[in-house]
This record gives structure tokens, C-alpha cells and sequence, in this order.
DNA sequence: TCAAATAACTTATATTTACAAGTAAAATAT
DNA sequence: ATATTTTACTTGTAAATATAAGTTATTTGA
């Protein structure tokens, strides 16, 4: 085991303020300690610091403010779809559970990709799964994933159930969301989705058509969501 | 006339590299100049040549590759509804029109009102305003916007038609849009939004709630907006 | 007492320097 | 010719330092 921990020191202080923020023990409104003291605290130098306090207001987590401080923000990530995170991990794994419809599988990419493939994605095919997500018993989303099929042993035998598809590639394959594009619409429920999200027929439902980019080159995850937005709204910050 | 142009140079050089990036002298894939090239063009060092390209990095502008340098992204920016700049600039300002349904009027806060409004803000009542937004002819946004009614002289008789609100603020009051939340959801048409975006009543229609914060203490704008997603897609990067 | 100036904080911008680590092409050895 | 090594380039991380500028509370002066 040489697995040496070289995380940099400003993810290493990101991650601890965040923990802290998510946890409540810096509450909104809260004033960070400062850049200086941050600097003793962790023994880094100011532009390390600033490299984290950076990272933590461009998520959304905190608000700079020149000559007074850093801010803590309420974010609301109720349902923090629209975040990189992912949905699991953006509730706190609290109230929403995870049912596979259709297991992991490997098939050929479909005609008419909702985008545009490369060729290598093309020959190698694709991992397909279905799941749905409940909160508090509800289904709200009715998630289809495509995976490019390279270099991911096992992925297809592993358990989903209740885990979050970013956290499972995290932590097994090493694989990072970095950012990437959706499309949303609102669309009329189809038979398969209205029974699956509890819905009438036709009845309004979000639709978004996501495609993610990793830290591995060429490696895609895409998706299409299906929200029932009834009871819940999806939430967002830019 | 003494205003000093004090932007600084690391956003300088980003409104230079957006521009170019914008008007394709840099295209999709190519390769940006190199950090060192860059100090070197436009004479600055390389920590304030990494701050700008960060920025244009989480703006969704270029990705950066280690060892390699950094890759121009065709933005998918159709419909940046998702993104700060508000809808007008983000298509270019070339096929959306903008219809104003309710000239900017001051009237008090509705009761419950869709987002928490500090005690001032309620006692300052707030500036409403309906418009249309048609793209080719189509409308697409029925945009209902409120406003502080905070030290905007003349915000009330200015003229909005196929401009953005948001140029208007920054052009005539310095103003800022920084980030906000919104809420998503898609819902049934009602008969007045359906009469606006053309469509038969309860068929699906996007809808927004946005509140948007700005450079001003206390300011914020609030929006709600409904979509016709029937042709197009509301695109957005995360 | 009250308003203005000041001091002591805060973050923002910028330079300089050093080394680590990833990428790709050129040089080398087989 | 081909596989390997080397080299030269790229971005990533990090320290040390300096000054500017915004905020807040204290001190000062009237």
C-alpha cells in the first residue's frame, strides 16, 4: 500500500471548511476566521488559503467581502441537481433512496444519441443503467445513465443500490466529475415515466439531458433525468 | 472626466481572451498561447496570466489540460438562461426581441412573495415589470421581474425594448448581477401564460424563480420566468 | 454629545521564485 | 524501421513579499 496522500493543500483546506460548513459548525451568515488566520491554523501561506476560500465561493459556499471577511452562504441544496455533485451526495445521503430498474449492463450506444459520440465511443459501447430515486418514499427522478465502456473492471456487478454513481467511480475507479452541459425541457409525462414517477399521463415533467466530462480524457457519463418537480423544485446556484 | 480605468490586469486579459474566443479568432479545440507567452504578450506575470485563465476555465470558456496547455470549449451558450449574464447578451443580441407586456412600475411586494424579502426591501415596495422574449419570431421567455425600489433614478421611464435589463443596470447604475439561486420546475400552462407563449392551456411550460444578488448591499433581483420548450432547449454549463 | 479622522483590521491585486508533474516530440539505441 | 529514452515544453502547487483598497471600531476634536 504506497498509496501516498498527495492531495494539494488548498483541496486539503477545502475540504475540511466545507465539511465544516455542511455540518453546521460554521452557520450561515458566519464569518470565516480569516486569511491570516486560516494561514496559522494550517500552517499554509496566504495564497494557499486564498486558493481555498476561491474554490469554496466559486461553489457557492461561502461570499468574499472585501475588507470584512468571508461569508458563510445557506446553499440550498435541497435537491442540488444542478450541481456537479450529484444528487445522492448533495442531500447528505439523508432521505433519498436509490431503486435500480435496470442493472448495469453493456450494450451499443443508441442510434440518435441525445449527443454527439466520438468514434472511439462508438466501438467501445456503452454501460446503460436505470434508476429511480425516491425522497421520503416519493420518486422525483427517473435517471437514465450511459457510461463510455473503457477500462471501468466490474462496474457492471457492482451494487448501486443507495450509492451514488459519482461516489462509486470516485472512490473504486478514481474517476472525478470536472463540469460539463445540460439541456432542460419541460415535457409532457410518457406512459413508462408517469408510471414510474407516480404520475398522470401527460401531466408536466422536467426533463434534462446531461453530459459530464471527467478527469479521465474522453471518458463521458451522460444522462437523461426525468423530475417529477409537483412537490419538489430543483435548485440551483450560478 | 476622471474616471481612471482601474480594471484590474487579470480581467483585463479575460475580457480580452473571452472576446477573442467569442468572435472564433480562437475556434472550438484550438489551443490557447501558453502561460509564459502570454506574460510575455501581454506583459504580466504568471500568477495574474493563471487568474485570468482560471476564470475563463470556470466560466466554461477553455479547459485546462496539465502538460498541455489549455483548450478553447465551443459553448453551448443557444439559451444561457442557466448562466449570470441574463438571456439578451447570452444569445448575442441577434435573434431575441424583447416585448414589454407591463412597463416598470413601482407597487408594493406581493404577499408571499416566492423568495423571503428583508424588512427594508418590504418597505421599499419594488419595480415590476412584464416582458415577452421572442427568439425568430417565436416566444419562448414570459419574464416577470421585481426590483428594489432602491436609489434607481429614472429605472421606471427607461426605455426596455429589446434590451437587456441587465446592460441596463450596468450601463446606467453600475450594477452587477454576482450569482444567485433558482428554483425549477415544470408545470401546466396557465390561460394567460399559455396566451403569451402561444401555446394550448396545461401544456408543460418551464418555470424559473430566480433571485439574483448584486454588487449593491441589500439589492437583489427576483425573476420569474416561463418557458416554451416545445422547439428549444434552456441549455446551461455546470 | 456628535461628527470626523485615524487605526487596525479585512480581502484584492501583483511580483518573484522554485519545483513538481503531465505531454509530446525529438533524439537515441536496438 | 521501431521501440525507448531524453528533452523541452506545458500546467500545477506553493512560498515569500509588497502594496492597494474596503470595512469597522476606536480615538480624537469640536
Amino acid at each position: 500500500m504506497d498509496t501516498v496522500k498527495k492531495i494539494p493543500q488548498y483541496k486539503r483546506l477545502y475540504g475540511i471548511l466545507r465539511k465544516h460548513i455542511i455540518e453546521g459548525i460554521y452557520k450561515e451568515g458566519d464569518l470565516l476566521p480569516s486569511e491570516n488566520e486560516l494561514c496559522r491554523l494550517y500552517d499554509m501561506t496566504r495564497p494557499t488559503v486564498r486558493q481555498s476560500l476561491s474554490t469554496l465561493a466559486a461553489d457557492g459556499y461561502i461570499r468574499k467581502h472585501q475588507g470584512k471577511g468571508s461569508i458563510v452562504l445557506i446553499l440550498p441544496r435541497e435537491i442540488g441537481i444542478l450541481s456537479v455533485s450529484g444528487t445522492t451526495s448533495a442531500l447528505g445521503d439523508r432521505n433519498l433512496k436509490t431503486k435500480i430498474i435496470v442493472k448495469p449492463v453493456l450494450i451499443p450506444w443508441i442510434k440518435d444519441f441525445m449527443f454527439p459520440l466520438s468514434e472511439i465511443e462508438k466501438e467501445s459501447g456503452c454501460i446503460y443503467m436505470e434508476r429511480l430515486r425516491l425522497l421520503d418514499g416519493n420518486p422525483i427522478f427517473y435517471d437514465i445513465s450511459y457510461l463510455d465502456n473503457i477500462n471501468l473492471p466490474r462496474i457492471t456487478s457492482r451494487q448501486f443500490e443507495n450509492k451514488s454513481l459519482f461516489q462509486i467511480l470516485r472512490d473504486h475507479y478514481l474517476i472525478e466529475i470536472r463540469g460539463g452541459e445540460q439541456r432542460i425541457k419541460a415535457i409532457p409525462a410518457s406512459v413508462r415515466i408517469s408510471s414510474f414517477l407516480q404520475l398522470k399521463k401527460n401531466q408536466p415533467v422536467l426533463h434534462l439531458e446531461r453530459k459530464m466530462e471527467t478527469n479521465v480524457n474522453g471518458l463521458f457519463i451522460y444522462s437523461s433525468i426525468y423530475c417529477n418537480t409537483e412537490k419538489y423544485s430543483i435548485f440551483g446556484r450560478f
